[in-house]
DNA sequence: ATGGCAAATATGATTTGA
């Protein structure tokens, strides 16, 4: 059975983190890579440097914010952007099968604050997707679904638990939604394993959060059951972090017999 | 208690991110 690399990470900015990334997909073995981020409309994606590099590409951005793509070492089918049954102006979601597998590429929203209306439209999104999961497992036995959850499921994945106790990220209504997404029958494939303590995807740019390892893990990778018997291993790469301008997350990546 | 970094838009200061 051949290993089946697939991978999550926000480069905040595709324009600046573009050469990382093609760096990242010539020097690893990665045969899916999710994209958030993107900060730019379909008109200005960088397509053709994707093809010259032997990839294929699937996307949808728009200007400033968001924007989310998969990039591929073999092609794409069923590609459908969006929530189906969300009406939303911001780009934040991309499927597509590849090998066999449907693969979801989301980045969901921040919420800022718990009071503010995006906290609202956070939680009114993560049903939307509840309903959307629900529907696609029907279809698909073999399911991943990778991105910014903009959630930390527990205390663990949290450098500093009790400054971030009920804040954004980390509050109880995010996390019931995490764990809803798990009643699916959804597995977290970075808990399938023995992990360091105090792992993270994200570091603050300020007050050298990186060094410090004042983090949090929001990006995650679930896998069906189906996938998750046959997944081999699951690692936070710390490299790009460490690169000179890097994206505030790192990738993630997850693998498995196929 | 506050802002601190980075990116985008715009070309100075504001917004957003997490």
């Amino acid at each position: 059975m051949p290993a089946f690399t697939i991978a999550t990470w926000n480069v905040n900015s595709l324009k600046v983190r573009l050469p990382q990334v093609l760096d990242y997909m010539a020097k690893n073995t990665v045969d899916v890579l999710c994209l958030q981020e993107t900060k730019m409309t379909d008109e200005v994606f960088p397509e053709q440097a994707f093809i010259d590099a032997g990839l294929h590409v699937s996307f949808t951005g728009q200007k400033t914010y968001n924007g989310v793509a998969i990039i591929s070492k073999l092609p794409q089918h069923d590609i459908q952007r969006n929530l189906p049954n969300f009406e939303d102006p911001q780009q934040r979601l991309i499927t597509a099968t590849i090998s066999g597998v449907r693969i979801i590429c989301a980045y969901i929203v921040n919420g800022q604050a718990l009071e503010s209306e995006k906290f609202i439209y956070k939680m009114n999104w993560l049903a939307a997707l509840q309903n959307y999961l629900s529907d696609e497992l029907k279809n698909h036995e073999k399911l991943a679904l990778l991105g910014d959850f903009n959630i930390a499921p527990e205390d663990r994945d949290v450098h500093n638990p009790e400054k971030w106790e009920g804040c954004n990220l980390v509050s109880p209504a995010e996390r019931a939604a995490f764990n809803d997404m798990i009643a699916l029958g959804l597995v977290d494939s970075f808990r399938l394993f023995e992990q360091p303590e105090k792992s993270f995807s994200w570091w603050d740019y300020r007050q050298m959060g990186f060094r410090r390892n004042a983090g949090l893990r929001i990006d995650h990778i679930l896998l069906t059951e189906t996938l998750a018997k046959k997944c081999t291993a699951c690692v936070i790469d710390k490299e790009p972090r460490r690169h000179e301008q890097p994206s505030d997350h790192t990738p993630v990546l997850t693998t498995i017999d196929i």
